[in-house]
DNA sequence: GTTAGCACTCTGGCATCGAGAGTGCTAACC
DNA sequence: GGTTAGCACTCTCGATGCCAGAGTGCTAAC
């Protein structure tokens, strides 16, 4: 009797802790609630399914596992998955094979690094048969490198702004008086001197100093304007685009089979704010990260794991790589593969600013 | 007995065609087949249910409706829904009120073009509470504006394409030996003045008449070879990014409770292969365009319609803006709406070409 | 501490059943 | 001839009951 209420927390030894691995494992590959039968037939526990049973009521107890009705199996909470990650598996890396072909099609896509940030989420979501995410590197503070000046027509232009971390920012201007491209094309070069490797704000403040009196002075105000809000905007919008791919490897799962699950699975994706939220903090942190099923605020998302690493120089830019699958996911597996692909990011950042 | 054999095809007489419009108007809004007795409840038909009985096995017997088990009332067939489109409705303009709502919202996003198919493709989702789509408009062949080049380090340079279709094209080119901004920008003007406002094929010409012997001509070579291999790319390119939004109102239809249907649906929704298809064929013909259920070559298309309609330029630059729903939708209203936004989106785009 | 044995509980699948909806046919009516 | 009332017939859908199977938790023995 005593056995029964023994262990609410503390730590675990080890034949427990393998019997919640082994546990977690069966569950995570046949998505059915395990019980202590299967468990001795399928591990060399070296018990009899007696005693797994109680252990598996220990685990229950602290919280680990849990019990879908009274005659099922143990399936794993978000609990047991957390403390599986944590205490209990190291990351599986990715097999050398798979590293080479990923490499391999990364090199596919010569030198377009826009392309980059979807390559790697489609190749996540085919190593892991999740979703992949990713997102493009976005530099903290932008610096302008140089702008151009284009007209449309007499009332308007088109400001391009090219930014030092590789980005290209684009926005119209409306002119209050006819302006041919030979105006526009002074003002550029005037601005081009004036804030060419500025940030935003040392931008707008150089900007703010433009005499008005001298030759189109006044036009370069209102365009440099222009230029500083453009760079203040860019710099304040968070990651805002985060590329999926994938997302019906997650609706596969057979935990989704109920279409009402699967609506909120599918709003779940598409709530890129709390995505975007989670990338934020992901890049700011600089590790790989797990988020378990209700450790996750939307209730959306209570049904699914995200694993998240971010890339790319902290300072100048950053974006981050990662998957999201349902919360009965390989952890391990995942962990390993965003690791390597967040890696190789990084490399191809790197060759950019070597 | 002559009676039910009577008509298999053939014009239909006008109480035929009010009962085939009040089966298709009430199943879209109620989802459930329609028999005899709500039909005589819920519209004037000044006839009784036998009656309709009657005429409700002609339209069956024509194909254009059907049952789904013995005891159930009718359906449209998607040729049902085909001659209501084609014969018996006219698109329903969008209200004013709205018409105005819209307007202000695309107001709001300022001089932001890239943002507008976007915009349009959320208004769509909406309003007509289906999925919204909307590619950017694209050129059949770009003309090249003006281009930059700017190190990144120095065996690496990046490359700006400005097009005077309005969109902006970069890529990486890798330098044989180190360069630096100096020669690049050199380069630069060099070949902004041989091929600016040349389509790709023409600078392709232009660029291989390049004497490699004068100063610069190799790298002016190697850098305009990219550049007119870029270029090609983009013609080439379909009309590659078709965003969408409100999927969820899609996969929140009752038809799509089961869960399979529901995956069905989707990995429609993501067939973006066969999206890119049908604009282009939209895109060419420049008028509203309907495609029901069956008419959709893909089988995980064959529960969903479209209604696509192009914008912008013949000639210049065109997209496509439209609607997927389910086949049960209503078609008046999306005809109107669509029609109704890509008159809008013409606007704009004249307006940057005005 | 471990194990065999066993009673108990709960699910999931299957068959049965009846109410309800809607049809198609027949025969009468205008 | 077209229209209508009446009616038998068919099929679905939800509720109900039942049974096999799986897995547990407890007890008592090792």
């Amino acid at each position: 009797m005593a056995r029964r209420l023994r262990r609410t927390s503390g730590p675990l030894d080890l034949r427990t802790q393998a019997i919640l691995r082994a546990v977690i494992e069966e569950y995570v590959t046949t998505a059915i609630p395990v019980g202590s039968q299967a468990l001795v037939e399928r591990y060399r526990l070296g018990v009899s399914s007696a005693t797994v049973r109680h252990v598996l009521a220990d685990l229950e107890a602290s919280g680990l596992l849990m019990h879908p009705h009274t005659s099922a199996g143990r399936i794993p909470t978000d609990a047991g998955y957390r403390f599986y990650v944590e205490s209990i598996v190291e990351a599986v890396p990715l097999p050398a094979v798979e590293q080479l072909m990923i490499r391999h099609q990364f090199g596919q896509v010569e030198f377009a690094s826009e392309h980059w940030f979807r390559l790697a989420a489609t190749t996540l979501a085919s190593v892991t048969r999740a979703a992949g995410l990713a997102t493009p590197a976005k530099p903290q503070s932008a610096h302008l490198r140089r702008l151009d000046i284009v007209t449309i027509n007499d009332r308007l232009a088109s400001l391009i702004l090219i930014l030092r971390e590789g980005a290209i920012k684009q926005a119209l201007v409306s002119l209050d008086e006819p302006t041919d491209q030979a105006a526009l094309s002074e003002v550029a070069g005037l601005l081009n001197d004036l804030v060419a490797g500025l940030t935003a704000t040392e931008a707008a403040a150089a900007i703010a100093r433009i005499d008005e009196a001298v030759p189109h002075g006044a036009l370069a105000r209102r365009i440099g304007d222009r230029v500083a809000r453009t760079l203040m905007d860019y710099d304040a919008s968070a990651i805002e685009e985060v590329f999926s791919d994938g997302l019906l490897n997650v609706m596969e799962a057979p935990e989704f089979a109920d279409s009402d699950k699967l609506r909120r699975v599918f709003s779940a994706l598409e709530n890129r704010a709390y995505l975007g939220e989670l990338v934020v903090s992901v890049a700011a942190t600089g590790r790989v990260q797990v988020f378990i099923g209700q450790e996750n605020q939307p209730v959306e998302m209570r049904e699914v794991s995200l694993v998240l690493a971010p890339y790319g120089r902290p300072g100048r830019a950053v974006g981050v790589v990662g998957v999201l699958g349902p919360t009965r996911m390989s952890y391990p597996q995942a962990i390993g593969t965003v690791r390597f692909v967040s890696g190789l990011m990084n490399e191809l950042v790197d060759h950019l600013y070597a």
